[in-house]
DNA sequence: TCGAAGGCGGCAACCGTTTGCAGGAAGCTT
DNA sequence: AAGCTTCCTGCAAACGGTTGCCGCCTTCGA
């Protein structure tokens, strides 16, 4: 078995607490004292046990952060940027998959609940009511969703797709699909609402969609039957499919159809042709969501992260 | 505050011991006396402290799950797999990220340690004696590397590059490079081996590289000044980021320089051109090592998976 | 009618750590 | 030299569960 606080105790001829306050709060005890334990931990490989310790603090140091699918593209540099900036503050981020169900989410986030002090929470496929009714077991931080009350990280797609239609409409688009994810995504909606400003367009609905690329391979026959020149779609992996889902059926990308996606994803850059997009501040988002978590004293924070768009190769002239 | 064992036990009129076996060993209380406390535990919304029950027990049916980078789109798929293994035996896998940092890796283990029953270590970057010394402190799980004496999941890479050197010598290719990975990395070792044993090989090696896109853009350079008319790539990250760069500098892949890589990821399915790789069966790896260390009493066993060469359109005949 | 067996549930110690409280020693002030 | 701080350390009660042990009550067989 490993070393305990009583092992260490013992060997270094001091009650358990001063041991405990050697670790937790070195500034109350005696400096000879304290090296003395110090030197008996280190020489037993003692480290404090972060389980025990939470059950008398109330505080795990661990952050839960969940996605709704970890293989998508869009969540590893914000996974890894939150890591890393939890890390600096002593703070460690565990990482569950959800496989895009509910179920899988709400269970995760009940078991999570009471190892970790708050969960981040990315783009969940929880109804608003669940998510309020969970809020009561642990802190949130919700990235791109909105719920009344809660500490959110928002990305602001609808800025993105108005920049997106803009560009649309400067290349001659009159026809465009939208291409839209899983029915309970905040940012569908979104853009749906923004395109719905932007005026001169002729709008298509296709939806809703698997957020993934088997999602933009299956809509690519709907695209194609509904007579558009331009498709803005859901997220990268869905436009990588659409197009891939295209060339297959003889329609040239950006030809025929301009195709523009979101998140800017790795695959996107490396794709040919190379993928319009609009950019998500992934990093920043992730980041900032920790922040809000720690802080965790202005309840209702609320940050909006800018986007922007990137002309790549997949979007081009209207061609009537 | 959440509802404890004690508050159940008030509610339902009975001891907290019989709360706790309600829970834990249901078998051993009277069906009346436990749909009685079923019911209070229900109402207060009762759920057993996991990270309570495991200072007792000293169980936590917790996993976990360390791979060197989260954003290489090897991972996602072994990951996914094994947390759905896991779930179905009641383990909740926690996912973490060393940023391909030994350090990181050491301290993430170190504090993983006590909060879950045993760890899957995937490709590790740490040396053989640190793991080796790690093990003392909780289960380890190797997945792509092998130790004496620990439980490993392999995959066949040997077997992966010899078909796909000899794919390359059909082709006529006779100077072929191999680019290899991090210097830690037991995949570029085994390449290595697998490799002197093609006859009739012109082998020339570059390496150590990052194993991403910008390790295999950094290459590109070294690659067309070698006068190779193929590689093998480290993994498909690699692979992809070459042929950017190769494109970059006017070098056709297929037509000048073939190009394999290694993994089967979805951007190299989606890339122009589709690459050519050796499919690694990382789902399978990932139930595998969940399978392997649950189990635990197969102290040594060791699991070899296998590989396979998939032909798309990046490698084509030497042009002399 | 009695004893034994078995089912059920209470008691209390324990898991590894933290922390409020109290007390002793030393240092400082008058 | 007495009294007051200040600094350090020990004591013991938590935190939320689990589990070995024991005793009570039924049930059953002879």
């Amino acid at each position: 078995m490993t070393a305990t606080i009583r092992d260490v105790a013992r060997a270094s001829g001091v009650h358990v607490s001063t041991v405990s306050r050697t670790f937790s709060a070195p500034h109350l005890v005696n400096p000879a004292t304290r090296s003395r334990v110090l030197a008996a931990a280190d020489d037993l490989g003692y480290r404090p046990n972060r389980a025990a310790r939470a059950l008398t603090t109330g505080r795990t140091f661990n952050i839960g952060l969940i996605v709704a699918d970890i293989a998508n593209p869009f969540f590893p540099p914000l996974i890894k940027a939150a890591q890393a900036h939890a890390r600096g503050r002593d703070y460690h981020v565990f990482v569950a998959d959800t496989d895009e169900d509910p179920r899988v989410e709400e269970e995760l986030i009940r078991t999570l609940a009471k190892q970790v002090d708050g969960v981040l929470l990315c783009s969940p496929r929880l109804s608003n009511r669940a998510i309020e009714r969970l809020a009561e077991d642990v802190p949130f931080v919700v990235v791109n969703r909105r719920i009344k009350g809660m500490p959110a990280v928002l990305m602001d797609v609808g800025h993105g797709a108005r920049l997106a239609l803009d560009h649309l409409a400067a290349l001659g688009h009159r026809r465009v699909a939208l291409v839209s994810g899983p029915s309970g995504s905040w940012t569908s909606t979104e853009m749906r609402a923004a395109a719905a400003e932007v005026p001169g367009l002729d709008l298509v609905l296709l939806g809703p969609n698997q957020p993934t690329e088997e999602g933009g391979l299956a809509v690519a026959e709907d695209v194609a039957a509904s007579g558009v020149t331009a498709v803005l779609a859901y997220n990268d992996l869905v436009a990588l499919g659409l197009i891939e889902g295209l060339s297959e059926r003889g329609v040239d990308v950006p030809g025929q159809v301009s195709v523009i996606g979101f998140d800017d994803i790795l695959p996107g850059r490396l794709n040919r042709p190379k993928l319009t997009t609009v950019a998500m501040p992934a990093e920043a988002a992730g980041r900032m969501a920790v922040d809000l978590l720690l802080q965790s004293g202005g309840e209702g924070a609320l940050v909006t992260l800018d986007t922007a768009l990137i002309v790549r190769e997949s979007t081009g002239r209207a061609h009537t």
